[in-house]
DNA sequence: CTGCATCCTCTAGTCGGTGGAGGATCAAGG
DNA sequence: CCTTGATCCTCCACCGACTAGAGGATGCAG
């Protein structure tokens, strides 16, 4: 177990210094040892840790389901359904928004079809915004506007 | 031309009230005429103006591709050659989305397939998420995290 | 004339970080 | 021993695109 500074974990775990200090400030990584001068000081068990919260992450978990995946981790012998009823809705959200952004994709497609050159006036762009109406406005988002 | 108080014209377009007022604080939508007592009047311009704005905001495009789509519309004289570059790009952001969102979704399905019901110790979504290479690993985002 | 809806400004919070200022400490080379 | 540059520390502000609430003024209907 030798001990790591913040930049090594850093570099090991493919997370910015400045994440780590951000995910120890809102409480999924616990608060490390420090040396005689105030640095954190690593174990391979935050290696675990931080990669479990990346990989989480990477599937779009939010930071409030990593918390509780984390709990579960942390204590094997609970029963681990909501384990399953987080992904599940994670899976669902994914869904959903792939959903969205077909249709999105759908419209996109279709104003930039054309390939306009002219002046703005007769865009297909400017105009397929300008008036919902020529589009099939199947592609209202679900929950909020898209970030994309 | 019937001047519309706020509340109107957010409810005419379905933007909220705050919303608009947010729109026009970054310039989005220009400063509107007031009343004797400070109130915002508008007028079906501003309608068509908002609507092209929640238009464009429902497809994804971020607030700076706005403005420049607004001037274009404004000036529609000039050549829209950006307006298609804008668009194109905003095209290739969702489908780079829509593919990293389908690896997530693979990945979420093995995880939750097995349906465990046992102890978290055993738990195919636990597991997963501790140890990457149980995944395909394919699922790297290309741009920051997943925001879903 | 009362009461409620709507409006105003201003501030702060959301989410998941990112970046910088200003200063302390460490490790290596001369 | 001294210097140099990398790394570390805390604290605070900022990003995008809003959203929510405080605290107060105004408009309109009964």
């Amino acid at each position: 177990m030798s001990p790591l500074p913040i930049g090594r974990l850093a570099k090991l775990t493919d997370v910015k210094v400045t994440t780590i200090r951000f995910y120890e400030s809102i409480g999924l990584l616990p608060e490390p040892l420090r040396t005689h001068s105030d640095r954190r000081i690593y174990d391979e068990g935050d290696v675990r840790r931080l990669g479990f919260i990346k990989h989480a992450r990477q599937l779009g978990f939010a930071v409030e389901a990593i918390r509780d995946l984390l709990e579960l981790s942390d204590h094997p012998e609970r029963v681990c359904d909501s384990a399953n009823a987080i992904a599940q809705e994670q899976l669902a959200a994914v869904d959903a928004k792939i959903a969205q952004l077909g249709a999105l994709r759908e419209e996109l497609v279709r104003m930039t079809a054309a390939g306009c050159s002219g002046p703005a006036a007769s865009c297909r762009v400017i105009e397929s915004l300008s008036d919902h109406g020529l589009c099939s406005g199947d592609h209202e988002p679900m929950a909020g506007p898209v970030s994309v």
